[in-house]
DNA sequence: CTGAAAGCGCTTACAG
DNA sequence: CTGAAAGCGCTTACAG
């Protein structure tokens, strides 16, 4: 079943290709008869104009990419549920890749969205580039990109339009809740701060909260591995067992967040720490277990990332842009104790 | 920053484009000194060719899409993950678009596809089309779609290659494994079976079950609303406070369990109840709660219907292919009991 | 091994 | 209001 071209609609109507085109783009310029009879030709005709022949000829894209490490984490589900919300309203189709948190992935993603010729990339980074002195070359990548990126999530300093979180504030601020709390020696489970830039900044303010609160750091206490559940399940394990001093926990995402919870209910310890994680998970409060967490609205950063993509293809030339997001700390636990 | 073209290339090697497009296509075509000049040069210009153009010429595409609900639950996002996996592994871009669960947007989708002329397309039927009565019309734009496309997860018998669960099996298990555990009076609180083939089946199943076991069916106990949630929240709410017989509850999707779970918890009543749910709900475990459910590998399901699209495409008259998965009852809470 | 030319399905400046 | 023609960036049968 081949498709129809606009050949076949202008034969059928007796009319020349460029006036089938013009009812396409703009109607108004073509006589009512003559529009209505091949409207009707097309429809009957099953006629979709073919977005590849009109990209090559207008030298534009409607399509965006879209690279993110993976979509099973439910922070990434919710950023690319708002960015395709605001694609849609505009009518923008959405390329997707995944990166997988790796350089190759993520280079051969950009190599992808330029060999599709999209029109801007939505783009969170696969590493903390500037860490693996890979800054040059990610650089040069997205230069010769041809057309806009917006880089989210991950603040890895590239000179152009970005919007992030205020990681580093975000865990500071949990450490001096928990030192209010009356808690000393806090635990801290996290990312590799040499791979991935939210673990350095989340790690710089685990150490800023303690310098603050003139607590020392306890290194013993600190565990930067994988931002992976199972990372923190036996990062948790050894803590409970080598260490007696800590009570309470901090975890860098939601993975390591629901890792520490399998430590602690296997081990029937759920109520020994304070613990305070960063990003929601959704199922402790539909289980009424309170939980005190770092609330970072990623569905919101999403809509906006898209947002300030589409401004940006609009005007060019316009002040480069960086949005920093203020994270909430959001204590459920202590709301309980205060009702207790 | 305008993108490099065929002919730039050409030029600056002093060739035609033919050869140009040569090295692309087949490099064992063109002379070895030639080629590596012009392979040098491609890489010094940060050459890369345009998709738009070569499918434009190919009349082909290196894209499929990829239509399903929603991302948020995590049935779908395995699925999803499962499809990427495949396409990566054979060259393929992933042109996104969500349903969400909506005819509008099931069909705005389709001719998204279709206007963008993708390979072939996996597809999640946004509803229940025979019992709305719009088969014909849906089959009309799948058949002016122009390529191949997979159906999976909701069997609306099309007539095409397909891929789904046995869930009507599933849930008549479901029954019949309660019944064996000593039940009489089990509620159902499921989607709505005029909207979702899904739902329909399951109903079927719960039907079935009851009446293999030589039990009546209790209207009371059966709550057919939205696969969402608070529906289930509501429902369960409302079984606990209007009927009394009631000794365990069956839920026809994970979102449901949710609600239900939510329900139970709030009400304290989290152990009154034994509960099956339709597919896994990982912090469950994670929680050490344990529960019994209907496994569905979705992301298995993902990987085999990216493969049964390939292999259409490459064998277009190849026989229609219907895969009927079955899923696997696990039982944790009774695994439990037995160890008491 | 290489190139000129036609073609893929559109759009658009130009002429009428 | 309409159409012929050139062009977007590639590929490919054909000729040499």
């Amino acid at each position: 079943m081949k498709n129809v071209t606009i050949s076949d609609i202008a034969q059928r109507a007796g009319v020349s290709k460029t006036t089938v085109s013009r009812v396409l783009n703009s109607p108004e310029k073509v006589e009512e008869g003559t529009r209505k009879k091949i409207e009707q030709i097309m429809k009957a005709a099953h006629y979709t104009p073919s977005a590849t022949a009109r990209n090559l000829s207008k030298q534009a894209s409607s399509t965006v990419g879209v690279i993110v490490p993976e979509l099973n984490n439910a922070f990434y589900g919710d950023l690319f549920m708002g960015i395709e919300e605001i694609l849609n309203k505009n009518n923008l189709s959405l390329l997707y890749c995944s990166n997988e948190d790796k350089v190759k992935k993520d280079f051969e993603a950009l190599d992808m969205m330029k060999t599709q010729r999209v029109k801007g990339v939505l783009y969170v980074p696969a590493m903390n580039y500037p860490a693996a002195g890979l800054m040059g070359k990610l650089q040069k990548k997205l230069e010769s990109l041809g057309c806009p990126a917006i880089c989210i999530d991950r603040d890895i300093r590239l000179h152009m339009d970005t919007i992030h979180f205020n990681d580093k504030k975000a865990v500071e601020t949990a450490v001096l809740s928990l030192v209010e709390a009356g808690h000393r020696d806090i635990a801290f489970i996290n990312g590799n701060e040499k791979k991935n830039i939210l673990a350095a900044e989340r790690y710089e303010g685990y150490r800023e909260g303690l310098r603050k609160a003139g607590l020392p750091e306890n290194e013993r206490l600190v565990y930067q591995g994988e931002f992976q559940k199972s990372y923190a399940y036996l990062a948790m394990k050894e803590l409970m067992e080598k260490e007696r001093s800590f009570t309470a926990v901090i975890t860098g995402n939601n993975s390591l967040g629901k890792g520490y919870l399998q430590a602690v209910y296997e081990a029937e310890k759920a109520d020994a720490y304070a613990h305070i994680g960063v990003d929601r998970i959704e199922m402790l409060d539909l289980l009424r277990i309170p939980n005190d967490y770092i609330l970072r609205d990623s569905y919101e950063m999403g809509k906006q990332a898209a947002e300030m993509l589409i401004s940006r293809i609009a005007f060019p030339e316009k002040k480069i842009q960086n949005i920093l997001l203020e994270p909430s700390l959001v204590l459920e636990s202590s709301e309980r104790d205060r009702k207790r």
